[in-house]
DNA sequence: ACGGTTTATTTGTCTATACATAATCGCGGT
DNA sequence: ACCGCGATTATGTATAGACAAATAAACCGT
């Protein structure tokens, strides 16, 4: 027999079977039916029950797995997985795309440019091991709609991005130009408050000490660093926010 | 012809033909050979390349689809996406695992307690439309190694958790206790970086308006509101990191 | 009772094939 | 030129069957 998913519900969206399948058991999971620990019914039971193939059901239970909602062991079977932590996604957008979404206009300025030899600290900024070479380091403050919205110390590695010293960011700044240019295999962030310090005050147009919210972001192109970004926003004048769901990562698949 | 993928390489690991397809072009994206909205070989053409069935290929495809590498559709073909925003994420962990995780000592003081019909506020802070009902309001700290660790304050929805009203919660915080206890299916997560606020302060013994990071985090299950918690650390001793790699949440896909 | 061997179960991967669906392309009629 | 319609192409979903690998459970000889 055979593709035939005439099996349907009468009219409207004939949801895929593997999908039919994967939101059941997930529905079983989040509701708290089938606690942390217990078993799934395997393969060949799910098969039977929704009279399909295995292949079907493997696609349903793959995509389980992959999302976290549960552990598979070969010859043991499926379990729902223990809720130890929760999963928060945030995309962080290019802070000139960012700027424009909001309707708002965008422009940036540079307060400093220096191409130096690494210092310890520039090494450790970037996650580099190897010695060497040089550094490309910016400063440079995002405006959005003329008040200042977020600023930026950056170091590129010259040994990874030669180009990059020849360039005057004129066109884009160096976030944008490096997405552009550079792909990366790697990045760290780090996010926390700090107050403001006198020379980022200023730059922001802020009082000092202000609260702050800073991600520091390190990226790596297969090991060896690309650049080094810190960026620091008024705290009264950024949130990052992250919508979540349903059930640890399976949003993605659910939405597909 | 059977499964037979004797045309392994001679020793070691012999990886699954998928994930090969799949490592093999995730490589010529992530390393810029094939730029964003270049187009990917079609399946069949993978299909006689590789000497494998579509399926084979489909998944590998179907799997840099999801990592969000690719952009797939029907009848014109695979094309490398444009890295138009990065993706982190963040591990969340119960705060009485992540102070034992680091090897300190753990408790908590509730410091106020209180059952009330919601006002405005708590409806808004809920993400609640129906109205009726009461909610559970409370306020703690968390100690690690004795010295305040984060400030919290907690509205539950005993329409959602009727049972929390009978808790004391001297067992486990609210955070854990309502962990194990309900099911979440939606969650939302706001990160801003505030000034404590007189009261807060006091709590976690700071100078007052010193900068804090605050998380606030709204819980659903199934569109029916659970609960809200709005976490506050001294900016000086909490930081939220994230390690990220490689390209776009494939490493999930390629570990597995 | 113990330790090694066989068996059975469950998941993991793969093939070959089929039909469905979306969308582009080009053809032909007006 | 323009519009509609069929042909083509690429992906999406599904099937039935096969073998591989891991490992828990049963078996068996000492």
């Amino acid at each position: 027999m055979a593709a035939n998913r005439a099996v349907g519900k009468g009219g409207a969206a004939p949801l895929p079977r593997y999908l039919e399948i994967q939101r059941d058991l997930s529905a079983e999971i989040t509701s708290g039916t089938w606690g942390p620990g217990s078993r799934v019914p395997p393969e060949h039971e799910l098969q039977a029950r929704y009279q399909c193939s295995r292949m079907t059901v493997n696609k349903a239970l793959s995509a389980l797995a992959h999302a976290g909602l549960i552990v598979r062991r070969r010859r043991s079977g499926s379990f729902v997985a223990s809720p130890t932590s929760q999963q928060m996604v945030l995309k962080i957008h290019d802070i000139q795309a960012e700027v424009a979404a909001a309707g708002m206009s965008y422009r940036f300025e540079i307060l400093d440019r220096l191409v130096r030899r690494p210092d310890a600290e520039d090494r450790a900024r970037l996650g580099r091991s190897r010695s060497g070479g040089r550094v490309l380091a910016l400063t440079l403050v995002h405006f959005a709609n003329g008040t200042p919205f977020v600023h930026e110390e950056r170091l590129i590695d010259l040994l990874t991005v030669p180009e990059a010293e020849a360039e005057d960011f004129s066109a884009a700044p160096p976030g944008s130009w490096l997405l552009n240019r550079v792909a990366w295999t790697d990045a760290e962030h780090v996010i926390a408050a700090i107050p403001a310090e006198a020379r980022i005050a200023k730059a922001l147009a802020i009082a000092r000490k202000s609260a702050c919210l800073q991600i520091e972001r390190r990226t790596w192109q297969g090991g060896v660093p690309v650049t080094w970004a810190l960026l620091t926003y008024p705290g009264d004048r950024h949130r990052l926010t992250s919508r979540f769901g349903p059930a640890q990562g399976l949003m993605a698949l659910a939405a597909e």
